[in-house]
Formats: structure tokens, C-alpha cells, sequence
DNA sequence: TATGAATGAGGGTTCATTCAT
DNA sequence: TATGAATGAACCCTCATTCAT
């Protein structure tokens, strides 16, 4: 008897992380409310209605998945705060960890952007309005201190330079393919070239 | 002489209009699939099935939707690219027209956003896949003849700037507020500038 | 102000007749429940709404197509009754008389070949079950007359005959087309030929 | 092994055979645009829904029952005619055998009869219009071959003869009531008499 | 006479979910 | 653990009908 169950039964919870990321995928592919749990039935190999042995309802799937990528998202969010690094290269630092949470996480990180603004007004969402809370404060700290230790232009408005910074990084989930020539590593070094020195030519 | 007309160019374009905003405003608050139409209907004031006097289906209203945004986007880029700038200044006009356009069709373009990937493999949205496409072409020619003249950074793989760039435009469109303070044209000049030179502080 | 109009208004009877006619054309072809208002509007050449100037309803469009061929076909069977001719004649006199009716309203009888049965015991249309009553009476006694007088075969399950002849005769109306070659009175006279004395070669 | 099964062929025939046979009696009692799944689902005793679990939509129930009876019906005539009778047996077996049929899908042949014509012009149910041109030259041809070998008279029109035929068959299953005192069989030797003898009393 | 816009009831269908086996 | 059958609410859409103009 596993001490940290989610909900429902799970004596195999090997079978129930597999279930857990057909759901993903097709969550990812087609979008929450356009899937069918018959969909991820079919594709996981069993019936519909077997699903909820394993999970009390789609919505709890979801939950599930989108929990479990921020809670790790987190826990290396959490790492490199913990480092006390300088303004930029803790901005560094976070683009890299966002890169590989994408990479871990493609299809969580598909459906959190798809999903998270209409989700996050459901009560039993509230965590994904609490993440996204706290994740403003620590960018938009990160920049603030950049931009007093004039690491960063002073004449920027502080909040669009947030928007586009997150932006720039996250959407990335939707055209990034783990495996396709780039690790994570390398695309955020290009991004952070970007986004740091722009993409102009210098002089 | 009545004759046999379809719903679609039906008269009385003031109607027709005003439940097409209303729609896109639902779509854009909901997501489509969970959009329903008597949601709609009751934000437009008459009851579900009158929506079928105007229109033939909850869909079409979604093609009309897209379709008469990417028709405004695609007179605007025309313009521009007829003026044949070079091709930093031919950046700033796309990325400012770019601006304007998600100022004037906030809602379709949020809707865009969340729909047009999925929707692109319908025939009847092919029109979107083909905008991609074209939309694709038009900014990595605009990039490589930036390059070639110098204007752009030689070092950048450019479908990831064109990527970074894409994204970076389009996704304001789901936090910008049309008559909040600032301007489509002030919005894009400071998009242009971080996205030219960088956030970090020069030298 | 003309005396005998049947229902609504009825300024001119020339457009009505021309919208009724329609109606049976298509309750004829399309079936009764499978046509729409609108589609009888459109051949008609107006909108489905102005139908209702004319006629109260779809199901009185119906039963005036129907009370009207029976009004007819009544007419002409009591002539026939009157000239009191002997069984065989009477019977060859009835079928000639079916054949032309169908000839004048082939719609009308399609539309009750297909739809009498369910309308009948609706209160409405009991003028069906009434005419139906009646013609099974004034058949069957010819045929008794017929037996009596020996010209018909004495063998005959006389209700199985009834029906046989009921048969043949109606549902002609599912296939003839009227101007195609034979006139009412001539396939009366092949139907009777055989009906009367086989299709077996005799000998 | 679940895999993605069709609600067509699922398992359990038993309760679906039950809910067709529901079906086809209520198709046959309120035609099939008249009745509604509800109704079907009424008085196969489930829910509207639920019969989605077992069949694809009401047309699919509409085919099945069509296509199970004209499945049969063939069976029957192809051994009659692989029995290679002369003309007249071979008529009187087809007339026996269908009149066989009507006794076992007597629901089936209403539908057939009431809605066929609509329904043989759409690609999902052409083969009705196949089994009706297969029908036509299987009796056409035992008419000519009776005609040539003299068993049936000469001076008929034999396309005539043919509808005659088949309609009077067919028809008969409009108020034919299985265990009503005459088997199919009597009532086919009863219907062969009049249609090879005729009604008229000999000499 | 006819139109244009709307009504409202009902239709076929989908789908997350339940539960006895 | 999983199945098969069913539920019930909701969904998109149709259509006969109404009525002010």
C-alpha cells in the first residue's frame, strides 16, 4: 500500500503513468475538450469506462498532468533562485531550466499554454493562478536587478519586457521536438542571444 | 424574387455583424469547442436556432471569423511589402502592422492562437494552413535579406528568429488590452527595440 | 369575395393552385415528412413565410391535395355506380376510372399510397379512413355481384381478390408518368386483360 | 484486447438483434422520418442515448434492416433459381418464396415499400437500387422465357406484366398479418391463381 | 401579398461517467 | 483490473410557424 496516492486505486502504478501520458499526447495534439476519453482509451488499450479505475475523471487527469510539470518546474525554478547568482546570469540560468522543463515536458507545457487562462479561474485550479503569480514576481525581480546593476537597458518597461521574455520562451512548446538536433541547451543559448543583444547587427 | 439564397450573404449586414463580434468575443473567453452556441445566442439576444437564419453553422461563423482577419492582416502586409523597404524598416512595418492588426481583431487573433493549428488540417481551413505558409515566407525572406545587407546579425539560425519572432508578436494578443494606454504603434516600437538590440545593457 | 374558399385568405386562387401543386409535386417525390416548407417555398418561388398567407399550415397543404383527388375520384366512381352496368363491366368501368385519376392526379395519389395509412386515424384526416371504408364496400359488392352472376370464378378468397385488385390498380401511380406513351384507358384495358384472364397462356 | 471496434460489430448480439427488430417495427408502424430515436429507445426499454452504443446513428439501424432482409430475400431467389425450373414453376417459386420473405421481415418489406425510392438515390444505400435492377431482369427474363416457351401469353406487354407482378407481391405485405389463418404459402398459391388464371370466370 | 427576422419545440448525436459482472 | 452496457445531460442544428413591416 503506496503511501502517496493521488486518488482512485493504484496498485500498478506503472500502468497509471502510462495512461497518464497518452493523455498528455493526445491532450497536446487535439486539445483538452476536443478529446474524447474514449480517445485516450483507445490509444492507451483499454475502454473508457476502465479509465476510471485508474483516475476519477478526465478532469483529474488533467490536473494531474499540469501539476506534476510545474511541480518539477518548480523544484529547478527553486535550484537556481537558491544559487544567488547575478541578474543576468540567473536570467540565464531560468531560460536554461525552462528549455529543458519543455524538453521533459512538451506536452504538459502544450496544454498549459493552450488551457491555463481558462482554467486557472476554476477553484480547483487555483494553483496554476498561483504559479503564474509567482512567476511574474521572480522575473520581473530578476529584471529589476538587473537593471539597477545596469545589466540590463535601463529604459525598458519592465512588465512588457516580462511578457516577452515569457513568451518568447514558452511558446517554444509548441514547435519544439525533443530529439530534433537541438538540446535544450543549445536552443536556449540562442534564444538568450537573441533576446540579450537582439537580433541587429551590432554597431 | 426570392430565389434560392444561402444564409451566408444573406442582407442586413448590421445583425450579421454584431453576432459575428459577439461570437468571437464568446470563442475568444471560452475557447471554441467549449464555446456553446446558445451561449452566444443568449449574448446576442435572441434565442439559439435564430442563429441559423444568419449563419449556417457554429463553424462557419469560426471561418468567417479567421478568414476576414487574415484578409485585413494580409491587405496590411501587401502594403507594406509593395513599399519595398529595406529590410529593417520592412521588420518594423510588418511587426507594427502586425500590432495594429491584433489592436483591430484582438478577439480572432486570440482566437488564432488557440484554434489555428488544429483547424488547419480541416479542408475547409486550409485557408489558414496557406496564410502559415505564406506568412512564413514573407518574414524568413524578409530576415535573409537582412542578413545579406548586413541589417540583421549573420550569426542567427533564422527559422529560430523567425520563430521567436512570429511568437513574440502574436501571442500579445492574448494580454493586450486595446485602450489601455498604450498605442499599437508604441507597443511595437518597443518590441522593435528589444527584439533589435537586446534587454541587456549595450557595451 | 369568391364564396367557397377554403381556408386563409385567398384574393387570387390562381397562385394558390399553382403553390399547391407544387406542395404535391414535392410531398410527392420527397415524401410528406421529408419535404420542408421552405423547400415548397422555394419552387414555389417565394419565402417560407408567405406560405401562410395562403395556407395555415403544412398538413393543411396536405389534406386539401388529398381531399381533393378523393372529392374527384368519388365523382367519378358514383357516375360509373349510377349507370348500374353488370358486375364485369362495372369492375372494367372502376379500373378505366382509377387509371384516369391517376392520370389527373399522379402526385395526389402518390402522396396517399405513401401516406394514407399513417394519416388515417389522425381526426383530421378521417375523411381517409371513411373513403377507404367506402371503396371497399363498393368493390367488394361488385365483386359478390360478379360471383353471383357467375362472371366471376366462384373459388375466389373474395377479401384476397379485393386487395389484389386494389393493388394492382394503385400503385400504378408509384411508376406511371403521364404522357408516356399509353393513356389511361389503355393500360386500364392491359391490366383488366390481365387481371380478368391471367397471364397464363390459355389452354 | 480491446482495440478500436465499430459499434456495428460489437458483441452481445442478442440485445442488439432486440433493438433492430424494436426498430424495424416502429420504421414500418410510423415510417422512418416520423419516428424518432427516442421512441425506438422508449420501446427497446433504454435510454436515447444509449443506443449509440450499439448502432452508428438511426440510418445505420435503417440499413441494416434493409439490407438483412434483401441479404435473405437473394438467398432465397438464387436457390430457386439455380433449381432451373421451367418458367412457370419458377415463377410460382419466386412468388412463393417472396411471399416467405414477407412473412419473416414483414416490418422490413414495409419500410422497403414506403421509403426505398428516397433512399436508393443516396451512395449509402445504392444497393437498393442494385438489388432493384437485379430484381427487374430476374423476373423480366422468366417472363420472356415463359413467353417463348408458350407458358405465358404472348400479347402481354411485358414490362407491364412485370409491375403488375411485383407490386401485387409486394404490396401484400402492407396488411399481410403473420399467423393470421393463411400461411405465406396459401396465400402465394391463392395469388399465383388469380394472376395465371385471371379472376374471370372460365368459358 | 410578400419579406425578414425571430421563435420554440424537438431531433439526432456525443460524451463523461457509473456500475454490475 | 478491465469490460460492456447503460445513463443523462448537453450539444448543434432543423423546421413549422408567427408577425411587424
Amino acid at each position: 500500500m503506496p503511501s502517496t496516492q493521488r486518488s482512485s486505486q493504484s496498485a500498478s502504478p506503472a500502468r497509471r503513468r502510462e495512461i497518464l501520458e497518452t493523455a498528455a499526447r493526445v491532450f497536446a495534439e487535439q486539445g483538452y475538450n476536443a478529446t474524447t476519453v474514449r480517445k485516450i482509451a483507445d490509444e492507451a488499450g483499454l475502454l473508457a469506462g476502465s479509465l476510471y479505475y485508474h483516475f476519477d475523471s478526465k478532469e483529474s487527469m488533467l490536473e494531474e498532468i499540469l501539476s506534476g510539470f510545474l511541480d518539477e518546474l518548480w523544484a529547478g525554478y527553486d535550484e537556481v533562485l537558491a544559487a544567488r547568482l547575478d541578474p543576468k546570469d540567473t536570467l540565464a540560468a531560468l531560460v536554461t531550466e525552462s528549455f529543458r522543463e519543455i524538453d521533459r515536458h512538451r506536452d504538459a507545457v502544450a496544454i498549459y499554454q493552450k488551457e491555463a487562462r481558462q482554467l486557472a479561474v476554476q477553484p480547483r485550479f487555483a494553483f496554476l493562478a498561483d504559479s503564474q503569480q509567482r512567476f511574474e514576481q521572480v522575473w520581473l525581480e530578476t529584471l529589476e536587478r538587473g537593471v539597477s546593476a545596469h545589466a540590463f537597458r535601463a529604459d525598458l518597461d519592465l512588465r512588457l519586457a516580462y511578457r516577452f521574455l515569457r513568451d518568447t520562451v514558452w511558446v517554444a512548446a509548441s514547435w519544439y521536438r525533443p530529439g530534433g538536433g537541438h538540446s535544450p541547451e543549445q536552443i536556449a543559448r540562442q534564444y538568450l542571444s537573441m533576446v540579450l543583444d537582439g537580433i541587429a547587427a551590432p554597431g
